[in-house]
DNA sequence: ACAGGTAACTCAAACGTTTTCGTGTTGAAA
DNA sequence: TTTCAACACGAAAACGTTTGAGTTACCTGT
């Protein structure tokens, strides 16, 4: 087991200095021809490699961005790592992850543990429990601090700093018009509390869609369903309340749910009520996931293009890490959506 | 913008030596009462945490752990890095991820980023690549360094590490009996190409199970799918396999596979070629994800706990690397896993 | 009055780098 | 022989901590 070796220990070996060793390493033209290929031999064969730590420690940055999200379970966060990832890796950035749980005092934990020296920039998303209780300290001082952070999909418009959001909105409206075109009258809404900004967005985009085409929106083709339904266990109330939903307004020929669950679960009570999909019922999801693609019948889905998200959101902090002036001019990146026709919809 | 205090900001603002600071906070006795209190006072207004990076220079450990997967974007993996994640906090350790994206360069090159000083240990996962080139130069070299590893559910027999794994065998023993019992006669497996070590192990597991039954195993009702085929796009081309497959053999009543997606692709095809099930064909797959839970029917699965390795391989890893006696003592430790009955079972 | 003790600090090294500013040696020009 | 580059290298500081080993100044007992 040979530990790693340390300019120290090449310099004592070779009988020289450390400044020459790191000198020649780095070719250096003070350092002779000679010694270069000395010290430069030795590194190999001993397999050197500086030490990470000890660079940051010096250059006051650790190339290495820290990214929180509330799970990590969850299609649409996972593509989002993805997209950091990869462009955090296309420029030597590693990427180190907090998993808030939908908890505040876990984000605030996480955020704390890796602002004291370890990371050079945040992303993250934050998590449900903070936007309720509308407590964002720990980003404000965070952000005090000096340390970038980006924002995506889930963003405080109160905090100032770069945000990438998907265009739920413009999404809602392209659903909701897909479904007036192939000739649905009544068209019902699957959707959460209002708390959570991006249902609120959609649920706007749905509205505004059928106002263009004078359609009065009925309070009763809304379903409001509470998020806990959303866990994993609370699968047979969800069903029982679409069902309701279902049976309470016979005349439904067409569904947008504000995410996969919503839209796989109602495509699940359709079958059951024995409504066919897509001839007499039309569904479009939110999300395209793996559900949406192996769903019999295939999901017609809002693609949120999470991996693109995850892209722009690392190069926004990089950009702004490496950046030399010192300009805070922050920027909100709005991600478009695409409508992925499959066989939910006619 | 106030930017991070550090031990020497506070002695000189205090007019004592940075000793004294740092023993202060410490609560250390050789600093009197007074001193201790002005020192914590001062600190605590100007919100001093110590640097992290600084004591990971000089603790020679950074309490993170690396963790590198093939894929994010995979039920599975996420669930193990959940797992990871939660008891990594719990012992106040950070995790950083890489992704190799099946890639045995990309898994190389994340490995040297990371081994430099930047992580106290390894847990992953091998890339495809890396088990068919049966190259582990970069495993061997990180452990000869001094570098804790745990590998988990694609482990490598000849690295010698702490490793996590799912009995796989038992899995697909238990998924196969339970076909038995409930009256199938001629059970089929849609499985991977051998190179893949669970799916070698579960095919034998299905072996195994056939034989304690005084059944003949026979070799068409085994399909060993390219494993190019999991990739999203090539969805058509496994459909149209299993299709013949199915169509080859009519008298099939029970089907394992392997993976999720085979599972939920083989009833796809069922469903298009009216065979009912569970009543004229049952269905078991492997790894209990989302699609299992939501397909319709709801898939009988085996589940293999991610979640559970994810801690377990954290546990390993932690105890490794905070024994104090350098004893080289590996652990295998098996997952058992559970049959999860639904829908495409009778 | 003075050794001995102790309370309350400060010093300095160490972790592994990088980099600026010397410094000694050589050879050549004056 | 003196002077001065050019060359090749070394010393030291800095990043922010911790910690064992000094160093004061004061007090106590004899």
């Amino acid at each position: 087991m040979k530990k790693k070796v340390t300019l120290k220990q090449i310099a004592k070996e070779l009988d020289v200095s450390i400044s020459t060793v790191s000198k020649a390493l780095k070719n250096s033209i003070e350092i002779s021809e000679d010694t270069r290929q000395k010290v430069q031999a030795f590194a190999k064969l001993y397999n050197y490699r500086p030490n990470n730590i000890a660079l940051s420690l010096k250059n006051r940055k650790t190339k290495t961005i820290g990214v929180i999200i509330p799970e990590i379970v969850h299609h649409f966060f996972s593509k989002v790592i993805s997209g950091i990832e990869k462009q955090a890796l296309s420029r030597g950035y590693n990427v180190i992850v907090g998993l808030s749980n939908e908890s505040f005092s876990n984000e605030v934990i996480n955020m704390e543990m890796l602002a004291n020296g370890s990371i050079d920039g945040f992303i993250l998303s934050v998590s449900k429990e903070t936007m309720l209780l509308q407590d964002y300290h720990h980003l404000t001082e965070t952000i005090n601090q000096g340390m970038p952070v980006v924002m995506f999909d889930r963003v405080i418009n109160e905090i100032n700093c770069d945000k990438v959001i998907v265009d739920d909105f413009e999404g809602a409206v392209k659903a909701t018009n897909k479904l007036i075109e192939n000739g649905c009258k009544n068209i019902g809404l699957i959707t959460t509390k209002d708390y959570i900004n991006v249902g609120k967005l959609r649920t706007q985009g749905y509205l505004k869609a059928l106002e263009d085409h004078d359609i009065f929106p009925e309070a009763n083709l809304i379903l409001k369903v509470d998020d806990e339904k959303l866990s994993e266990e609370n699968l047979e109330s969800l069903e029982k309340e679409i069902e309701s939903f279902f049976k309470a307004n016979k005349s439904l020929d067409g569904i947008i749910a504000v995410n996969e669950i919503y839209a796989i679960t109602a495509m699940k009570v359709a079958r059951k009520l024995k409504i066919k999909i897509p001839e007499s019922l039309q569904v479009i999801g939110f999300t395209d996931g793996v559900l949406s693609k192996h769903a019999v019948p295939s999901l017609t889905t809002v693609s949120q293009h999470a991996s693109k998200m995850g892209e722009k959101a690392a190069e926004l902090l990089i950009n702004n890490l490496e950046r030399e002036d010192e300009e805070d001019i922050f920027e909100t990146f709005t991600i478009q959506t695409d409508l992925i026709e499959r066989e939910s919809t006619k």
